[in-house]
DNA sequence: GGAAAGGCCTGAAAGC
DNA sequence: TGCTTTCAGGCCTTTC
């Protein structure tokens, strides 16, 4: 089968809060000594001079998720804010081993330690802003509800879908509803609750037995693939004092339906097929899912 | 204002 | 063998 570029997994949700935590374990406390930006439009919303100097000296305090965004709170109330994309990710190296070409900003760290951004792809923001001004951010503050929070709940995700006549997958993947879902876990939430891709969000709606099995479906999929993501994430390489590289490897396919077209449905054994739903492929049974 | 299409981005795979 | 085209998908902008 196809693999996606970049090891087996986007980085949505559950991949961006694996190398939040494990990025935590690493960083924080730690004081940024110095910043080489390689890309320059990497960094949005300043210049990279400003960029390099505001984050010189900074304290790295807390790490933290919100939707797909890493946060890296700093001292003296700056947060740096990175968005993956497709491709983003983060080594972290104890060694003086030369980056990879891929390397887009470089993070040095007291006592020598370095930390780079790297993305293939080149879609992947850094954004340094106020941590008391991220409101004020446009995007940011037309995010949706975390899955994973109480606040997200049957009666409001029932709320949501009300009213909207797009077609269900594209509906989950709108990052101003509920954050966190990708192409993939879309795909196997769907499948998980036996709803087809194509259905329309508001006949979701209609039947509370469907909206509580899709709310629970999104919920035990993001935290089954969370704790997937156990081993380490995909999305960060340690590299230590003698330069020995580790770097999880890639599991075999956990997913359900996603990248298995013509293998047969774990549920009921009819080939997945997959079909473009608005220019992404979109895999699903075409026989359990209604 | 909602929905859909197009574009960005690069490397792997497919097609010729 | 080597070149060209297609595809992957998150999110923005543009268009309807």
């Amino acid at each position: 089968m196809a693999w996606p570029i970049g090891g087996g997994g986007m980085p949505e949700l559950p991949e961006v809060e694996a190398v939040v935590n494990a990025l935590g374990g690493i960083v924080r406390g730690k004081r940024i000594t110095g910043v080489r930006v390689l890309r320059p439009q990497t960094i949005q919303s300043m210049s990279v001079t400003r960029f390099c100097r505001l984050l010189r000296g900074r304290v790295i305090e807390r790490v933290r998720r919100r939707a797909k965004f890493i946060l890296l709170d700093l001292s003296d109330g700056w947060t740096l804010v990175v968005h993956l994309r497709m491709t983003g990710g983060f080594v972290y190296a104890e060694s003086r081993r030369p980056f990879p070409p891929t390397a887009r900003v470089l993070f040095l760290l007291e006592g020598g330690a370095r930390l780079a951004y790297t993305d293939i792809r080149n879609l992947g923001l850094i954004r340094l802003v106020r941590t008391e001004r991220l409101d004020r951010w446009a995007e940011w503050r037309r995010l949706g509800v975390e899955p994973l929070s109480r606040t997200f709940t049957v009666r409001r995700l029932e709320e949501m879908l009300r009213g909207s006549r797009r077609a269900i997958k594209a509906f989950l993947l709108d990052q101003t509803k509920v954050v966190g879902l990708g192409n993939i876990y879309a795909a196997e939430a769907l499948h998980r609750a036996r709803l087809s891709p194509m259905r329309r969000a508001e006949s979701v709606a209609r039947s509370r037995a469907r909206v509580v099995a899709l709310y629970e479906s999104i919920r035990e999929t993001l935290r089954e693939a969370i704790a997937a993501q156990s081993t380490g994430p995909l999305h960060l390489e340690f590299v230590n004092a003698q330069g020995q590289s580790h770097h999880p490897r890639r599991a075999p396919s956990p997913f359900r339906v996603y990248g298995r077209e013509g293998e047969p449905c774990p549920v009921c054994g009819a080939p997945i097929r997959r079909i473009k739903q608005h220019g992404r492929s979109t895999y699903y049974c075409a026989r359990c899912q209604t």
